[in-house]
DNA sequence: TATTGTTATACTCTATAACTATA
DNA sequence: TATAGTTATAGAGTATAACAATA
């Protein structure tokens, strides 16, 4: 054989994907939700659609993420005034501080990561890597779920 | 936020599974069954339960797995004469012919991540990287699934 | 007619518990 | 008693089709 690119990505993924489930498991939280808080976060006010799409999510799995979400009170769904069919996200008070403290936990997973990666130089490497793979098969720049 | 190296990581390695599983398409194969005869081409005779483990595949989840693979005589399963409880695991002569032709198929794609990651160099630093998250977890070297 | 949010549904992967036959 | 293979089942995650309200 040879590499097997596709099985070691998929595993190492998997590991990362855990150890971030089980930092955010303190909060009762999903790295789903975690990455739709985060992104209402960054953009208050826009629509479902938008949010789903931005985050690989089809909009019929996003209904009852967002539900949840709602239910907890860490964000809500406003009717637009201008399209009365969408629904606005927002952040409540207590979404923001939700998020705050969800942020330090997802920094101590990254914290770790870094580390067995050995640096942040490293760290730099692979996010450039994975980008250039992520431009695979859409050559528009479209891409989110990462910030600045 | 900032890097969010866990989405990157999950969409990353969703856009190289999915081009993997177009691939083997063609053979209506699946990336988990190319692993599995795969792993049986290099560790011929080895009993269900060590392949399952080097793929990280439940043995539960591993039986019909293979009952796919025997059904289409790429595989067999023998009873151990030492141990009447284990099955050894061979390919049959079809087996082998097909092992070439979807192997042929992964080296295709292997072709097309590696042009898009910018070369080999670009690969081999994705799997130095790659290897060492693989060493999160598990601190032993026990991993396979990528060979010489 | 098309779009937003929704419901219902299905398919794949993965995980666990319990059974059988052997050891 | 412990282990290999098996069966059944349940839970995530993801995908599609169809409907109501609105555009």
């Amino acid at each position: 054989m040879t590499s097997l690119l596709d099985f070691k990505l998929r595993r190492a993924q998997l590991l990362v994907h855990q150890d971030f489930a089980g930092a955010l498991a303190k909060l009762k939280l999903r790295p789903a939700e975690f990455s739709v808080l985060a992104m209402i976060a960054k953009y208050p006010g826009q629509k479902q659609t938008t949010i789903a799409d931005k985050l690989g999510i089809k909009r019929a799995n996003f209904v009852f993420l967002m539900d949840g979400i709602e239910a907890r009170g860490l964000a809500v769904r406003h009717k637009d005034k201008s399209d009365r069919r969408s629904h606005s996200l927002y952040l409540t008070e207590e979404g923001v501080n939700f998020v705050e403290r969800m942020v330090a936990l997802w920094q101590d997973h990254e914290n770790r990561i870094v580390a067995t990666l050995g640096g942040p130089e490293n760290r730099d490497q692979l996010l450039h890597l994975l980008d250039r793979l992520l431009s695979f098969g859409n050559e528009e720049g479209e891409s989110d779920a990462a910030g600045s």
